[in-house]
Parts: C-alpha cells; structure tokens; sequence
DNA sequence: ACCTGAACACCGTTCAAGT
DNA sequence: ACCTGAACACCGTTCAAGT
C-alpha cells in the first residue's frame, strides 16, 4: 500500500493515543508505517500540518447540540460536547490549543455556537464564542495533564471531582452573564 | 563570577526576549553563559524547572489591584493585570500556560482573586478564579502567537483592537456572571 | 512520481574525568 | 564542589540518487 496524506495521518493518531504528544516525533510516524522519515515530506509539508490535521480529526468529533435547546441550555451542551471530544483522545486539549493558537487546522469550533449566538440576538458572538472556546479549552488541558500525571505516578494527587466541577462552575458563571445581557428575558 | 541559579535565570529571560520560546534551549544558556551545557544541571535540575522558573518570573510582575475597589471593578483590573504581565514578556502567556498546566512553578496566579471572591462572599470562589484565569490565558496566547506571526510575515492580517475586544468583552461577560450570582446586589 | 540513504544542524541529559 | 569533554539517544528537514 502505498504512503498517503490519510495513512500519515491515521498512523498519527495512532501513535497520539498509544505514546501521547511529547512522542509523537515524524521519525515514529515513518518508523509505525515501515518507511524513511525523508518519505513523509512528500505527501505532508512539516509536522505543524501533521499536528494541525490531527487536531482537525479531534475538533470533528464534537456533537454539535440541535438548535431547538434554548439559549443557555445550547451554551452549556456545547462546552460540555467540546470538552467530552478534548479529552477523548490523549493530549487533545493541549493538541487542539496549541493548533488553534497558531491558526493552523481547517476547522474553526466555535462556528456553531458564534450561530446559536447570533440567532438569539447576543451582541458580540464572536467574541463570545471564543472566550466560551478558551475557558473551556484551557480546563481541559490542565485536567488532562494533571490527570495524565497523575496516572504516571508524578502528581500523588488528581481529583477529577474539581476538575468536573471547576468546569460547570466556570460554564455556569459564564452562560450566567451572557443571558444576563441577552435580550430575551429568560 | 560562579554560575548560578539566578545568572542561569537571568540568562534565560534574555534568551526568552531576544529569541522566543522555540528557541530557548539549555545549549544556548549554556553558551550565554560561556559554559558546557552540561554544567547547567549542576544548579538545575531539568529544563522544565528552568522554564517553571522563567514563568514565575513573568507571574511576579502582575500587578494586583488594591482591596478597595468593588467586586467587579476589582475583577476586571486583576484580569488586565494578569493580561499586561503575560503580554509583557516574549511568549509569556504560552510559557505560562504550560507551566500552570504542569503544576510547576512556585506561584498560584488565583491566590489574590480567590481571597477578593471570598472576602465578597461569592460562593466557589476557587473556581471561579480558575474559570476568569483560563479565559485570560487562552486569549493571551492567541494574541501573542498572532501578533509574532503577524510580525514575521507568516500571517497577513492582525487586528490589535480585536483581540482587545475579545478580551474586554469575554472578561465582561465572566464578570456578569459572577454578579448575578454575588450575595451583595450592585 | 515516489521513496531511500545519508547527511545537516540541532536537541536534553548523563557522567567519567579533571581541578 | 563545580565544571569540561564527550558521549548517548534522539529530533525536523533537505536532497542527491535510485526506481
């Protein structure tokens, strides 16, 4: 079988969820699909790419909430939905942050919500939707490396009660202040 | 003069504002330092506890706003604060970020605003201050990276006044939110 | 067109040996 | 105690040469 964009990329993921991110050298990718490293050049530009495709493959996996949920209710099933696709996969919080921080990978989360905002009228979605994205994005990555930590016996202690709770904590506060300012009286 | 902790620091911040993050290796400190790399572990254990320290360094200078000022006013001035500190330093926000993520480093950046929250008798003020603390960081890191690949020419457009937007109206919101919930009514 | 082999210019970390 | 020199086991990326 011959190499291809979809083999790089699958081998990839493989190795992301067996080694996790700090592994994940293009050397292992060549070496999991029995070919030269030089080899991959060839069908991927640089390992950013690499990286930015793997996070495109975690972002498509997030299920979007039906548009019929009222507005708060459709806030807090998307960040939950978000962070149930992060943790997923090994380091796909760290993967989709760093990805999304260089505006590499093709897909952009926050489009759903950025509609779900503009059709209840909220002034600023933009804006809105991403400060949801951050909030929820960097929990994510402190959950999954403390827990991930922990599970390597580095940290003694992971209570991934706070984590759960430190999330709906920080979405509450948050949906709070956009229905706050929303224009429709809840 | 002896080799150091401190001039291995210092060393590093110079490396990190000259050169960035990507290219602060222990190789380079090192040859800052007109010294064999080697030497560096001496005083040091690993270049995670370098970077720890680094970060630290850019926490410390957040300036955090007097006691007096009402809730939200107080809010919003410690997430500028910790906004301008971050963005102080080259790859700050990126550099702090990891480090938090990691547990390391010496400094918990919440301390202030966890006793702010308390003292106004918000409940869960633990996560909350985590909650406001991500939205910052997350928005820090993408200003930063962009502004950089704005600057070297790998991205066309950055709009300074947007990520300023972004950050005024995601902290608002926050700050609303945590309002509406606070015992003491504005 | 697609891949190999080999190189280039780096990494973090360790450690015997010197002073 | 503190540092050198040299090594170990890696990196990402490039590129002539082969098929």
């Amino acid at each position: 079988m011959a190499l291809s964009r979809a083999a790089i990329t699958g081998a990839g993921l493989e190795i992301l969820d067996t080694y996790g991110l700090g592994d994940l050298s293009m050397r292992r990718v060549a070496d999991t699909l029995g070919v030269q490293a030089g080899a991959l050049y060839y069908h991927v530009p640089n390992k950013q790419s690499l990286l930015a495709a793997l996070a495109d493959e975690v972002l498509d996996a997030v299920d979007v909430p039906e548009a019929g949920l009222p507005l708060e209710e459709w806030l807090v099933a998307w960040a939950s939905a978000l962070r149930a696709a992060l943790l997923a996969r090994r380091d796909g919080a760290e993967l989709v942050a760093s990805s999304l921080a260089l505006g590499l990978g093709g897909i952009d989360p926050t489009v759903p919500a950025v509609d779900r905002l503009a059709e209840a009228g909220v002034a600023m979605p933009g804006p809105t939707a991403r400060a949801l994205l951050h909030l929820v994005l960097g929990q994510a990555v402190t959950e999954q490396t403390q827990s991930q930590m922990h599970a390597l016996g580095v940290l003694t202690s992971f209570d991934a009660r706070r984590a759960e709770q430190d999330f709906a904590c920080g979405v509450g506060i948050f949906v709070d202040g956009v229905s706050s300012r929303a224009p429709v009286a809840r």
